[in-house]
Parts: structure tokens; C-alpha cells; sequence
DNA sequence: GCCACCTTGACACGTCCTTGGTAGAGTTCG
DNA sequence: CGAACTCTACCAAGGACGTGTCAAGGTGGC
């Protein structure tokens, strides 16, 4: 099986060793371990290595916006939130309301 | 009439006038202005600012992250880059080797 | 047994982000 | 008119991010 070891797979790869292991940190790409807590590459790792670094360099995007990212696949309740903000009613252009009564706020929990 | 300035809005919603500003060049909350540019703001504004405070109390979030989760809403290719890339095929689930057994060999440079 | 390589943890540095302040100029309103 | 407020555009301190490097100790293969 063709599994390489961090430096091979930082060579291959384009991210330097240091970065391997700080992108398994994000959560972003983590790979397997040997017997003795070596990483070891294989070829689904370094794919995705490469990709994200193809990700990283066609869009303007972080590390840190891609843990994002994952942050909200694991949370669905924290992307449910955003979402729900995101689309709460954008509200009339302030209207002039008769006599500066102040309405409470219904939301529109879905 | 319901619309408040800067300060007031500050006042009432619990940010700083100096983060409304900010805020708004993020693009989360952005006031409609007088004629003369100064920003009035609205129930419907201020409703949305005490939500996004909410939103970063509850959720452990940063302006940051939600200007991020902005940006993918307006940039769908980014979002579905990002889909694409989580939902890589996770490979077979690549077996264990019985460790030290790797063998030293050519890496293909791509 | 050697020596190269791996591991984790820590420090360091430059850059960007966050947030507050301040300054100069224009606006509102009593 | 004049005090109080707003606007934009900066400077600045503190923190986070990206990355390199070094140290101390375990592992692999010849």
C-alpha cells in the first residue's frame, strides 16, 4: 500500500510539514496513524491535500474559513441559526409610524 | 418617528456606535441614511442587531465567521466548492497495515 | 548501535482582524 | 449662534492566524 510518511506527503503535496499537521489540527484533513502514532498518507489524504490547497488558491479563502466551514457541517443547529438570521423578513423600509409606538417584535420562528 | 441615530441605536442594542460602523462594512447590518449620510436606523435594524448579539453570545461565533457564512450565500460557486470538497468521496476506508510494513518506493511527482 | 525521521509542545515573528480613540469637517436643532 | 452629534479616515493596542524552528524523547531500518 503506498502510504507515505509526513515529510513524503508534505513533499508531494506542496504544504510543508509543519502545515500537515496544522490542518489535522482544524480537523480538516487528519490521517491515519500507524501502531506507533506515526501519520501515515495514503492516496485519499493526499488528494485531499491537494484539493484544498486547489481550494485555498482558486477562491480567496483561509484555513480558518474552511474550519469554519466544517464547523457548520458538525452543527447543523449553529447553521440553522445563521441561516434563520440570514433570512429573517428584511422588513419594510421604515415606514412612518403613527406616533412613535414601538411594536414588539414577533419572529418569525420557523 | 422610529428611526435612531448612531448613538441612540448603539445605546439600545448594546454595541458600540464604532462596531455598528464596523458591522456595516462587513455587510451584515447596514442602515439606510438621511440625505445628508447619516444612518437612521430602523425597528427592522435594530431587531436585526440585537439578533446577530444573540446570535454571538449563544453560539461561540465571531463577526468574522458570519461575514464568512455572508460570503457564502453570495458566492453559491464558493458554497458548492466548499460541499464538494466535505463530500469528497471519503475513499475506502483504507486498511490498516499491520504497521512497519511499508515499503520504501518512488513518489510519482506530479 | 546509529542516525535519520517522527511526535508533541513551545516560542517567535509578521500580518491581519477587532475595537477604541482622535481629528477635521459638516449637520441638527434648541 | 453654538453645543452636541455624525461622517470619514486614520493610528494603535491586543489578539488571532499562518508558519518556521527548536527541544526532548521515541521509532525505524541498516
Amino acid at each position: 500500500m503506498t502510504t507515505l510518511t509526513i515529510n513524503e506527503a508534505a513533499a508531494t503535496t506542496g504544504w510543508s510539514p509543519r502545515m500537515l499537521r496544522y490542518v489535522e489540527q482544524l480537523g480538516l484533513v487528519d490521517s491515519p496513524r500507524s501502531a506507533k502514532g506515526y501519520r501515515l498518507y495514503g492516496p485519499a489524504q493526499l488528494q485531499r491535500l491537494r484539493t484544498l490547497r486547489a481550494l485555498l488558491e482558486e477562491h480567496d479563502v483561509e484555513l480558518g474559513d474552511i474550519g469554519f466551514a466544517l464547523r457548520l457541517r458538525r452543527e447543523p443547529e449553529l447553521a440553522e441559526a445563521l441561516d434563520g438570521w440570514f433570512d429573517a423578513e428584511p422588513r419594510r423600509p421604515d415606514r412612518e409610524m403613527p406616533d412613535g409606538d414601538w411594536l414588539a417584535f414577533e419572529q418569525d420562528k420557523h
